[in-house]
DNA sequence: ATGGTCGCGAGGCGA
């Protein structure tokens, strides 16, 4: 079937929850994959979904991370966390496994919302346990492409990486602040997962330089057009040739409560 | 102008 998927880093569902529900009348997903949801399944807004005729399904575990997924078009074999996915444990506390995946099957397509670990800086532990947790789901990833090479699949999410020089505003800012989701170690995590098999389905259909997703709410990074390319949907190749449209909707980060990140869309033929 | 923005949750952390 034809199906219209999404991906959005909403940066807290209750804080945009009139946002989120607009958005998603008028854009007519049939699918939407959240990240940064903030919610525990507690306070998480059910029937704000559900009112609008959508199935939801949520992985929260407390007041950071967080996601979901939204479909229309059924919401089957939901997955938490992926296999193997590494836990973090920060100045040697006890390791936790943080909401950052989760899976379901929404219109024969497998799709995951994923929120990659940021990273924080070079010389953080966070970016070891980054550069970790990608390089088992691209193992994992992998697998599902040997088991079955026709598999439909939808990597979304918020990637926290830059993959190319014209994904951020300037290059040499970047480099010479030694900020990270341009480092090599990061761009080699993300080219792994087109190595074995996985493809941007979105670019070719929103090519830059210029185009990104996500504008920090500081130094009006948003007006200055200064923003970076940091979510992606990757597919498996099956669905990869399925792919007849794609765009990411900066008008929603326009105006005054915008989450930080812009949807990214993409539509897939029968 | 040595700051500037958010959200969560009630001080500081994470982005």
């Amino acid at each position: 079937m034809a199906v219209k998927i999404a991906t959005w880093n909403v940066n807290s569902l209750r804080a945009r929850a009139d946002r989120v529900e607009a958005w998603l009348q008028r854009s007519d997903c049939d699918v939407l994959a959240i990240q940064e949801t903030k919610c525990t399944d507690d306070n998480f807004p059910w029937e704000l979904f559900e009112r609008m005729g959508y199935e939801v399904a949520h992985f929260g575990v407390n007041q950071w991370n967080g996601v979901a997924i939204v479909s229309r078009v059924g919401l089957d074999d939901v997955e938490r966390t992926f296999l193997q996915q590494p836990p973090y444990g920060k100045d040697g506390k006890d390791p936790v496994q943080e909401a950052r995946a989760m899976a379901a099957t929404c219109g024969g397509v497998r799709v995951w919302s994923l929120y990659v670990p940021n990273g924080r800086s070079l010389n953080d532990e966070h970016m070891p346990y980054k550069l970790q947790w990608l390089d088992i789901l691209k193992s994992e990833a992998a697998k599902w492409l040997t088991i079955d090479p026709e598999a439909q699949i939808a990597l979304t999410g918020d990637w926290n990486i830059a993959p190319r020089d014209e994904d951020v505003w300037d290059i040499d800012y970047f480099r010479n602040a030694e900020l990270t989701h341009v480092s090599e170690p990061e761009r080699e995590a993300f080219r792994a997962f087109e190595t074995v098999g996985y493809t941007d389905v979105v670019r070719p259909f929103a090519p830059g330089p210029g185009v990104y997703t996500y504008w920090d709410y500081t130094q009006l990074r948003f007006p200055k057009k200064e923003g970076m390319r940091i979510d992606f949907i990757l597919t498996s190749p099956a669905l990869a040739s399925r792919a007849t449209g794609a765009m990411i909707d900066r008008e929603e980060r326009k105006g005054k409560g915008a989450s930080d990140h812009a949807p990214v869309i993409v539509e897939f033929a029968d």
